[in-house]
Formats: C-alpha cells, structure tokens, sequence
DNA sequence: ATTTATATCGAAAACGATTTCGAATTATGA
DNA sequence: TCATAATTCGAAATCGTTTTCGATATAAAT
C-alpha cells in the first residue's frame, strides 16, 4: 500500500534522493556501483516515478488527447487504433474525446485539454466549426496541433489529409468509363473542406469527359446518414429528373440512397451505378456490394503520431521545424454497384 | 503565456493564497466580500487550478482508464461512447486503450494506468486473459475497478453484462419455432465467460424443445471474425452434416458462414435459417438482413459509470458499499435471415 | 608540497495546489 | 470590564519529482 518513491529508495540505500533521482535518470555525476545499486534497487521495488510529480518540473504529461466527431464510425476508429497503436510504443497516455459534430462541443474539450496539460491535441474539426480562437488557443500554448481529416487551411500545423479531389475525381472518372452520362453526387454541407474538395472532384471530372454540370443533381443533406440519404434522394426521384449514377461523399449516406432505389424498382447497377466513399465495414458484403474509395485511417493515425513526436523532438532540440502536409493516397475499390461484370466473391 | 496561478491571484488581491484557495474551494472560513473578489477575479482571468499539482495533494486525477480487446468493433466503440457521454457531464477524462485481446498486453497496460494514478479502471477482459494477478493488482490500489462485458467471476467488483445465457436461448429458441431442427452454433473459445454461457444457453433451449444435442454442430472458430466464419463452415459442410439453422455468437462470423453456404448454393432463409448475436452496424442492410441479438451498448457504457461515480462516493463518505452486478436485457431482432415471411424496410 | 582538475554526492529550491493549525481581530456574554 | 467565542486570515508543511549549485574528497599536475 505504502508508495515506493524517491525517499523511500534513498532512505533504504543511505543516499539522498537527489543521488537516486540522478542515478535513474542518466547523470553523469554519479558513481557507477551506486547508479548500478539504485538501478536495481528500483527494478526490484518496481518503482515507476510519480508522473505528476514530475511534469510539475518537466512540464510533458506524456499523454496526448484526440477530438474526433464521433466515436463510433468506422474511420475514425481506425483513426484512434493507428494513433493508440504508435502512442502504445512511445510510452504516451491518449484522451480520446468526441465533439458530436458541434463547435460549441469542440471549443469546451479544447479546454478541458489544455487543462490537462497534454503534450499534444490530435483533431479533425466538427463539421460546423466556423471560428477558430479555440484552435489559435491551442497555438498560443506549448500543446503541440495536428490536424487530421477535417482540417482548417487558415491554421498552421502539421496536417494528415487525403487526396480529396483526386478521390472523387476518380470515383465520378469511373461511373463516366462505366457509361455513366448523369451522375447524381450526393454531397457534405458547405463548411468542412472535404466536402467542398470532394464536390470539387465530381465536377471536373464532368467537365473534363464533357459532361454539362447540373446542380439540380447535386444533393445536400444537413447529416451523412441513412435516413437523410433516403429521404433526399426520394425527393430527387420525385422530380423526375434522369439520373443513371450516384457518386456519395460517404457510403452511410449511399446506402440509405439505394434503399430508396429498391423501393422505386430501381436496380443497381443496371439502372443507375453507384460508388460511395470511405469503405465502411461491411460494405462488401452488401448486395449489391458497394463500390467506394478507401482511405487509410489506420496509417493516417500512425502518420498523426509521428509528426507530432517529430515536432516534439525538434522542440527540444531546439532545431527549425516546418509543418509537414501529409497527402495520402486513396484506392478505388470497383464492387458489384458500379459494373455489371460480375466480381468473384473477396 | 504565464500561467495564472493561485499565487498570480493572490498577488493581484494583496492576500495569501491560502485564502485565495480555501474561496474557491468552498471553505467557510473566508468573509463573504474577499470570496466574491476572488472568485470573481479567477473567472475572469479564466484560472483554473493545474490539475497535476492538485492531484499531489487530494490523490484524485479525474481521469479514468477504459481497456477494451478492440477499438474498431461496434459493440465496444458503443460502451466507450456511452462512458465518454457520461464521463463528460461529470467532467472526467477518459484514457481509452486495446488490448488486442492479449492478455499479456492486458497486463502492461493496467500498469500504464496505475501509473497514471487514474480514478477508475474499467474493462472487459482479453479473451485469452487466463490469470488475475494483474487485475488484483487494480484492487490492491486505490483505483475503483470495474468490470463489464468480459468478466471474471473470481473478481470482486461492481460488473454490467448482459443476460448471455437467456439470450442466446432466446435466439436458439426463435429459430426453434421458426421450424429448425438441426441447428448449428458457431461459438467463442473456452475461455471467455460469455462464450461458454451463451452455448449453454443454446443447449438448453434444445433440451427443453426435445432436440438432441450433437457436439458436431458446435464450430469454433480460433476467432470471430468473417474470415473464420467462412473457413470453419466451409469444413462443416464438407462433413455433409444436415443442418436447417445457425445460432452464431457473434454476427461478423455468422456473415463469414453466410458467404459459405452462398458459394454452396445453400440459400438463407428457405434452406437454412440464421441468427447472429451484436446487432453490428449495416447487419440490416445486408441480404438478407440479418436476424440478431441487439446489446445495449451505449447504455452499458453509461452504467459503467454511474457504477463508479457511487462507488467513488461512498468511499469518500466512507459509507459501507457493495458491489452491484447489473445484467442488461437484449433484443431479439427478427429479420429476413430467420423468417421467411418478407419484412417491411425499416 | 601546493595548486588545480575531476569525480561524487546532497541541500535546497523550485513546480502549484491543498490543508493544518495557530494568530489576530471582532463580537458576545457574564 | 473582562473573559470567551466567533470570524477571518496566513505561515508553513506537504505531495514527489527535477535541477541548480555548492561541498567534499580524491587524483593529477606543477
């Protein structure tokens, strides 16, 4: 029950805690038999240093807090296993905190971090966040920012990003190579960049293959869910407007879509071909089996961690450091909602 | 950049910081009139006291630790959310980590925590975690222990689980009615608890309809995943075991079998009628959709701390406490795998 | 033999809060 | 008026580390 700390060792080895506290922790000025005694005095107590003890003088916590929309959504839970796994190795603690998609949410966790002293806040910004003194806040103070996903262009920092409007350029270029001519895009609300770079993508590539942009084919639904998926796009089926593809930002939104679908006799991919984005857990088995883009959440989190623990480094070191923008690359995942071939079974 | 600190406070009041600490902690022996001063001076310079240093004296954190065998699985990212809405509203902090199911890792990862000095430890345990030293160790400290999901009965601690038992009765049971005679159940290793309690509760509904018990329609598969699921009826089939229902323990290795009896023309429901257990995300959008076991996950996560917080309390009322088991109810959710009667589209 | 350099240790001051205990002042009671 | 009680405050200790700055003691150099 009794803690074992510094005065406990030094009292039980005659020596000052200074001596231990030296011994531990690399000191030169210290004799090898007694750094050798200390050290193995420790291993046997099992004595691990008070951590809040110690950030009073060294100031790092070791412990880093990530804010996602939500905890319960297949990408950014792989986001948090890339950032657990490489924190795990590194020895650092991780907060895991979720905004709900709400600004007023994201400002108070901000808050709550920064209180915490965490040595870094990993975050990937609520879809209506539309000021940034909450951010610039974490700036001001040594917490170090990296934002990942749903970032914020007017604040510096090191960012993990994919490439968003090659994504959907891609996703829109294949429903045009598979004899798509009026391609739907179901998109994100004005505010997060994504869904502006995404929407970005579908257009060009219209463009590019010489197809006229029709707005009345893009869809807007306030959330990227089932539900809003399927009643926007009963409401589009409703105008009667001629549609032969569907490309989503997001494959929740998709497959609330295709239930509308079904339930108006329209088949997929015969009718109307569609490609989501995100590849969510068991969208191959779906059937039709969805086409989409898949990011690299898990690799994305690892890349979060390391550039924080390389601007920690170049912190201590005192060296220059520039933010680094990290792109990564997506794949086209072709299932059976896109192509009329039919795939062998994953 | 400077922090303020009680001593900031004081200097700035022309009083100790004594008194500046003992007004905003609700001592009564500070004159109403410097009360209001300094508190509303803290507010408006925004202090809030620095957690660590305040941890050296009052041995609370506010923070609490959650182990979970996976972070990407819908079962376990609905206890985390349910513990982070709670944890919130009372203004604790949540450290999430994975095992990985590894009991090995387990071990390590239980002394980050106690290291950490958290508050609360709560887990549910690797599937593989055969010895309880690590957890007794959680029991010898200060630090409130909870278990949930994957228990150990050898364990004293408050515990939130579900009826495993009467829920995989009912399931076995639903197929019962629904005309199976031959029923198959895919389960979980030897080891974890719900595994074993879930069979049980599939013998027993065969007992009590009269259906003999056949140890070569029990499969178990090294992990439940899809992959597994595939594999191991692959193997079943092979065996040319007559067999009209599935009872699988968990959904992703119910769909993995699926995949199997598709590529064997084996066609669900007409053929073979099934049930998964976990009611995974998208299990409702596949075809056919999946009939399952839903758990509330949110909600156990929420009790996971609610749990906490009174046991917290009564120790620091020093008021007797016991341990409280809460077993939550489940859902049988009927869907086209069981039932050949066609489902409206929810 | 005396000075200088090197090796080895420890006292004490942080870090920022909480809390005990006693001091000073004012109010109350006999 | 004097003794006692209530009110209001603060000095100082404490929590467990880290780190600065000397203080010794020993070895090397002159």
């Amino acid at each position: 029950m009794s803690n074992i700390t510094l005065k406990v060792l030094a009292e039980k080895l005659n020596i000052s805690k200074t001596t231990v506290s030296k011994a531990l922790n690399g000191y030169t000025d210290i004799n090898i038999n007694t750094k050798k005694k200390v050290i193995e005095l420790a291993k046997s107590l099992n004595f691990k240093p008070n951590t809040q003890a110690a950030f009073l003088r060294t100031r790092t916590t070791k412990v880093i807090g990530v804010i996602i929309p939500h905890i319960n959504h297949p990408f950014f839970s792989n986001i948090v296993k890339g950032i657990l796994d490489s924190a795990e190795k590194k020895d650092y603690m991780v907060m895991v905190l979720k905004s709900n998609e709400s600004y007023i949410h994201e400002k108070k966790l901000i808050d709550k971090l920064l209180r915490q002293n965490v040595d870094g806040i990993f975050i990937s910004l609520a879809q209506n966040t539309y000021e940034l003194d909450h951010i610039k806040k974490i700036k001001n103070s040594k917490t170090i920012l990296i934002q990942f996903d749903k970032i914020s262009k007017l604040i510096d920092s090191s960012k993990v990003v994919i490439k968003d409007r090659e994504s959907a350029y891609k996703a829109t270029e294949h429903l045009i190579k598979n004899g798509c001519k009026n391609i739907v895009h179901i998109r994100g609300q004005l505010l997060p960049q994504i869904s502006v770079d995404r929407f970005l993508g579908y257009k060009q590539a219209l463009e590019d293959y010489g197809i006229p942009f029709d707005s009345n084919k893009v869809l807007m639904p306030n959330y990227l869910t089932d539900k809003e998926g399927f009643e926007v796009m009963n409401e589009f089926i409703s105008k009667k407007i001629k549609f032969d593809g569907i490309f989503s930002m997001a494959d929740i939104a998709l497959i609330g879509a295709m239930e509308s679908l079904k339930n108006h006799n329209i088949n997929v991919p015969d009718d109307v071909k569609t490609i989501g984005f995100g590849n969510w857990l068991l969208t191959d088995k779906l059937s039709p089996s969805l086409s989409t883009i898949s990011q690299p959440g898990v690799l994305m989190g690892k890349k979060c961690f390391s550039l924080f623990l390389k601007e920690l480094e170049s912190k201590n070191k005192k060296i220059e450091f520039e933010f680094e923008k990290i792109i990564f690359n997506t794949k086209l995942i072709e299932r059976e909602s896109s192509t009329t071939i039919q795939n062998n079974p994953s």
